[in-house]
DNA sequence: AGTGTATCCTGCAGGC
DNA sequence: TGCCTGCAGGATACAC
């Protein structure tokens, strides 16, 4: 489900009723999504304060005090519903913590005070995201095996063209592999292609660099899109207030096999391999000159 | 270094 | 209506 765009949507609506409080209770109701088993989560989280919300890749991390840090990883349905809309929207919890704004220190007065206790239920119907607590140092091992971020200044252009130069790898396998590039998932590699004008199945080694710089070009904007758009809600994917991301109708090439490209008409194609379906126009996307 | 396949799990759409 | 198959924004582990 959720790609970059998607988690960022999440983590901008968390972050002002969640930094800065204050964990005090914790339910587990599916262990199943704590691959450190649940005491991990009971004994760690209550009564340590989120000092701030960060995403890497797909992955939303809560920074806490003491140190350490939550991992959330949402999988395909996976969802971080804050209370007002949890009662009602939440069909699967899975993870449910309390939280209270944060009392004490600082005395911003009246500041962040103002709000009440709240609840933030994880909620996945599938259960293939993961909820862990790591070290801080656990966590900069683990994202030290995530690529770049593709939305940071230091991805170029010609650090992709580099990155790419030696791969005999699909280009769209390419894209969807975290350790190679963080956070781009199989919507927005499509849409990417498309925008390039690339077959998604062209080892990445063969693009030359004015594709390169298409791909690059193209992958910034539509994250940037799909983040302004507020995600792409095709069935399970909501905010946290519960809410769907409208980049769906801006979909170009992602589910519309058969229909009709908008640029040259032609009927999209839909093609399996790497266990996931691509599609392309076969015209826009087709061979080079 | 690649690819394909299976696995985790549930729900929905479509065909008959 | 029911039953079946295929499909899904992810990640990983395996054999070849």
């Amino acid at each position: 489900m959720p790609e970059l765009p998607e988690v960022e949507t999440i983590l901008r609506g968390l972050r002002p009723a969640v930094a800065g409080a204050r964990i005090t209770g914790v339910e587990v109701i599916r262990p199943d999504v704590l691959p450190q088993g649940p005491d991990a989560l009971r004994r760690g989280l209550p009564g340590r304060r989120i000092e701030a919300l960060e995403r890497r890749g797909k992955n939303l991390v809560f920074r806490l005090q003491a140190p350490g840090r939550l991992v959330v990883n949402l999988g395909m349905t996976g969802r971080l519903l804050l209370s007002g809309a949890s009662g009602q929207e939440s069909r699967h919890p899975a993870v449910r913590l309390r939280l209270a704004p944060d009392s004490g220190g600082g005395g911003t007065g009246s500041g962040g005070s103002g709000r009440r206790p709240a609840t933030l239920v994880y909620d996945d119907v599938r259960r293939f995201g993961t909820l862990e607590l790591l070290t801080d140092r656990e966590w900069r091992e683990r994202s030290r095996t995530l690529g770049p971020e593709p939305l940071d200044r230091g991805f170029t252009s010609r650090a992709l063209l580099r990155a790419l130069e030696r791969s005999r790898s699909p280009i769209r396998s390419w894209l969807l592999d975290q350790r190679r590039v963080a956070g781009v998932g199989n919507i927005y590699a499509n849409e990417a292609l498309y925008r390039a004008g690339i077959d998604p199945r062209r080892p990445a080694r063969t693009l030359d660099p004015v594709e390169v710089r298409a791909l690059h070009r193209g992958l910034r904007r539509v994250l940037r899109g799909a983040i302004t758009a507020g995600g792409t809600t095709i069935r399970d994917y909501r905010n946290a207030a519960g809410g769907r991301g409208s980049y769906g109708g801006r979909l170009a090439v992602y589910g519309r096999a058969g229909e009709a490209c908008h640029r040259c008409d032609s009927p999209i194609r839909r093609v399996v391999f790497g266990g996931r379906s691509a599609f392309f126009c076969p015209l826009c996307q087709g061979e080079r000159t």
